[in-house]
DNA sequence: GTCAGCGGTATCGTATTATAATACCTTGAC
DNA sequence: GTCAAGGTATTATAATACGATACCGCTGAC
């Protein structure tokens, strides 16, 4: 029960680089450079074994170093881990295109996310209006079950699985209006699942509304969604429907049509 | 002089660690997806040292691994190291809502790009056009000398610095009209110190222009660059001149005032 | 249908290599 | 000047990573 439990204790799995990669996972949001000491404490690693892991990974060009804070950070190749897999993604370049026309043509933020667990990711974000920072940065992962790009991926799933996700996957607040409640969110859930889209508001942001659709592969499930975003300041759900439904609809279709490789 | 030497025999380097990273950085835009036996020669470790290592990616969550074809690709996680890159580099939180207002302006694609070392990345992309996807991606690497960020950024180095730079940095061709000749890369220096932006033509796609300015550190030194991308067949370089340098030149300033954190 | 070859998986004895305790150094506070 | 805290370097120890090899399952040739 232990933090220190081994994933396996078997001779295919390296403890070591195991090690390694939870120094890297130390650095996050509110966590952008990091002493020694906090390495360890953050890693759960002892005194050692993070100076020995670290050094390694700053030899290796992996960390950064302040020379004279003796501090660490991200380098840039963690912005080359990005680019190595976008073109790994077969969806990215196939979207690619059509999400840009698609933000020239409602001139409003375009995003494209993917399932990953319980999460989605977002690959690809293009903003066109000033936003938080945080709404313009790429992988960021979210609970899917708080966005409508999570929603409407669900929705495209079998019911049983549906239900299990709306019960068992997790749920945190982001602003006064996350929906913390399971059962309105199997509402929306369904409510994608007869429309085909889905829209949430002021879930991540305050006064956002957030419309996705579905990328779906051959077999009707979806991998992915297109979504747009916008203040509610500006727009009401009626004059998103007509406006920006149908062509976010299409660039989703389109997406879709080509579906792997 | 083996390419198997280590690159410290110390006991601060954990080669374990190290030989995962190598792992990693056998993906790239032309192996986007690789089987053990092409893992271990890309990486040059022996069968079973890529097995172990890739193996332990796998339970750690950094690669994914086919069920059917047993080939590895890399994960999300691959983007959420972007993600937690972003939060820890001041400038681009601050650059963020300057280049969306920019590129809403100018309508046109605009980039951001850091030197790191003797090329560029790109750590912010607009993309406003259709283009292709390479020059939509996040943290590609290019050669410094040919783009007009990265010789931007050099025209505010100091003279000997900047010699030395056009001596050494590499080249390499990307298009037909690529320049590798390393007189005129002086003459585009030594004109964008004169003039405190840089213009390129067709060097990394054929008939693109690219026009950067550099985000200056308060002693005057580039960190960074903003940069504009647009199709020679529609613009010239005086109406670049007019219509884009101003606002572009205006960004960049205002990414200078307020300089780090 | 058999067989060879290839790539992926699993095992195991060995010693290389990672370990963690500790001592040493630098810096900044008081 | 002393002290504490954090970073750096060293070392003896044995745990852990190693890599040779055997096994297994698939595919294509004949």
């Amino acid at each position: 029960m232990g933090r220190t439990e081994k994933p396996k204790q078997n001779t295919l799995y390296v403890g070591s680089l195991a090690k390694g990669l939870r120094l890297l996972r130390a650095f996050d949001e509110s966590h952008t450079e990091l002493s020694l000491s906090e390495l360890a404490a953050r890693s759960g690693l002892d005194k050692s074994a993070a100076q020995r892991l670290a050094n390694t990974l700053h030899l290796e060009g992996m960390l950064e170093k302040d020379a004279t804070t003796r501090r660490f950070r991200p380098s840039h190749a963690w912005l080359g881990m990005a680019y190595a897999y976008y073109w790994s993604d077969p969806l990215v370049a196939q979207a690619m295109p059509k999400l840009i026309e698609l933000s020239k043509l409602i001139g409003e933020t375009v995003n494209m996310a993917e399932l990953s667990g319980d999460h989605i990711i977002y690959v690809s974000r293009l903003p066109c209006k000033r936003t938080s920072f945080a709404a313009t940065v790429i992988g960021r992962r979210l609970p899917a079950l708080s966005t409508s790009s999570g929603r409407v991926i669900l929705s495209t799933f079998p019911p049983e699985e549906r239900a299990a996700a709306v019960r068992d996957w997790p749920l945190r607040s982001y602003t006064p209006h996350t929906t913390l409640d399971r059962s309105e969110i199997v509402q929306a859930v369904e409510q994608a699942v007869r429309d085909g889209y889905a829209i949430a508001r002021s879930q991540m942001l305050p006064n956002e509304i957030a419309i996705a659709c579905p990328i779906r592969n051959p077999e009707g499930r979806a991998l992915a969604a297109v979504q747009a975003s916008v203040s509610a300041l500006s727009w009401s759900e009626e004059r998103i429907r007509a406006e920006i439904l149908p062509a976010l609809q299409d660039t989703a279709h389109a997406i879709t049509a080509k579906p792997q490789r």
